[in-house]
This record gives C-alpha cells, sequence and structure tokens, in this order.
DNA sequence: AGGATTGTGTCAGAAAGTGTCGTAAAGTGT
DNA sequence: ACACTTTACGACACTTTCTGACACAATCCT
C-alpha cells in the first residue's frame, strides 16, 4: 500500500472509537500502529507517530524562553494528543470529538501520508 | 511516547495537588519522578529533572559579574522550586498557585519536552 | 508540649477507556 | 447468482483512570 487513499465513512461506537478501515489497517500495522492525532480548523488531522515528528523537526528552531515563540509553540503542541490503534479501533479522545464536532458519524479522507477525520456536514460544506 | 501533547483539565484536591493524567504519568516514571517547576508570565513550567538540566546548560554562559545577566538568571532561580511526583500527584507549592493564579481547576498544557500549567481563565486570554 | 498548617498515602465511586464476540453488511471468486 | 470470506458495527463486560475525601505524618510556631 502507497498511503492512506479515498474517502470512508464510518460511525463511532458508544465510547467514541472508530473502526480502521481494512486498507488503513494494514498500513498503520505494518508501520505503527503510534498515532498523533491533531486539531486543525474544525477536523482531526491523524498522523502515523513518524510522520509527526518530521513536522516538529521544522519547530526545533523556537526558542521555548521567546514569548511568542512559546505562544506559537503552544499551539501546535496543546492541539495534539498521542493515541493508538488497539484491536483495530481508534478513541478518538472526547475533547478531540468535541472540536470537530464529530457525532456517530464520522467521514474519513487519506492524504497519503496522514488522513483527515470529519462531521459529513463540515466536510460538505469546505467542499463547496 | 513522544513527549507531553495535549491539553488537559484537571483539578486540584484540598491540599494542591494535582493528578498527572495517565499519560504523562508513564513518561514522568520511566524517565524520572523528579521536576522543577518554574513560574513565567503567569503561568507555571515543569521541566522533568533532566530537561531543566538541559535549560540550565544554555545559562551558564553568562557572566556572573554582569549586572543584567546576573539579574536574569537570579529572575530565573528565584522562581524555580523542585518538586516531585509521588503517588502519581504532584504537589504544587502554595506560592506557585498564588503567582499562577490556580484555583481549584487547572489546565495542563504539553510542550513537549515540559509541560505548563495555567488558570483556565488567562490561558483563554493568552491564546486569543 | 500543644495546636495549627502543610504534606502524604490510600481508598471508593464515578467516569473513561479497552477487549471480545456475534451478527449484519460488504466484498470476492467461481 | 451463489457460497464463502472479510470487514464493520453494536453491545457487553471488564479494566484503568480520575476525583474527592479521609486519616495520618511532618513541620512550624508560640
Amino acid at each position: 500500500m502507497n498511503g492512506f487513499l479515498g474517502t470512508y465513512s464510518v460511525s463511532l461506537d458508544d465510547k467514541g472509537r472508530l473502526n480502521v478501515p481494512a486498507k488503513f489497517k494494514g498500513l498503520l500495522e505494518r508501520d505503527s500502529p503510534q498515532l498523533v492525532m491533531c486539531v486543525m480548523d474544525g477536523f482531526l488531522i491523524v498522523f502515523p507517530q513518524r510522520e509527526w515528528a518530521a513536522n516538529e523537526e521544522k519547530l526545533y528552531h523556537l526558542n521555548a524562553f521567546d514569548k511568542s515563540d512559546r505562544n506559537r509553540l503552544r499551539e501546535f503542541y496543546a492541539r495534539a494528543t498521542e493515541c493508538e490503534m488497539k484491536s483495530g479501533k481508534i478513541l478518538i479522545p472526547a475533547a478531540q470529538r468535541e472540536a470537530a464536532g464529530l457525532k456517530k458519524e464520522v467521514t474519513l479522507v487519506g492524504m497519503s501520508k496522514t488522513f483527515e477525520l470529519w462531521a459529513p456536514d463540515r466536510l460538505e460544506k469546505t467542499s463547496k
């Protein structure tokens, strides 16, 4: 498999877990089930942990003792959460579900190295 | 685990201790429960002791006989406190709680190598 | 020493997270 | 089109984590 591709409609269970589609499952199992999930403008981006690390490197030049740099760092880190695919499922923490407006139905969109989680209605609005 | 990530809302107990979220707990247990807590502009930064040491090194080059350098050093050290995670909790000394305006509700923000403690209302103002 | 204040360990109930399984639905090969 | 395999879903039981409370220990202050 080359990367995360395509659109899937999945439903969350009563605890807010999503079943990873079989095609993505293979990728995550082979590589690593470790993930970082990050809130963007109204939707979630899921990074396999390696991909996240690559993005994080771009922040190393910022100075943690500088006020405005620190604010930028915080924005980035505060929105992120580690998670993991367990038993073929990913638990989406309540805060993240909230931020992305996810109810039961979730649309999952492959973006090659990462994939996104959308509330169906929001995705529809955005793509217009 | 990659580092401290995400935002958590936790509440202090009657003695001013905070329950460390399970995700952070793992990191602190593996590395070391020894911490240094430091007051910044209205919030607290918590350094795992190794991370503190690394930051301290950056200050060694400052000149102990230079007045303004010395002021910066003093500011840095005077506001720092050693503390420790015990029974999965961290006691926040009264002085620090005071300085950060922490009441019962505290927002905990992961910053990769360190994490921050905020009074919810102050964080909200800052992030705007 | 006695009493107040501050720090520490532990526990029980509630809430959140996790594993598993049966059934339903979708996909596959012939 | 049919039987078979795989995948998705919902449900349930179980485990872990979070919280507030209590009891006790240590320290400080007269």
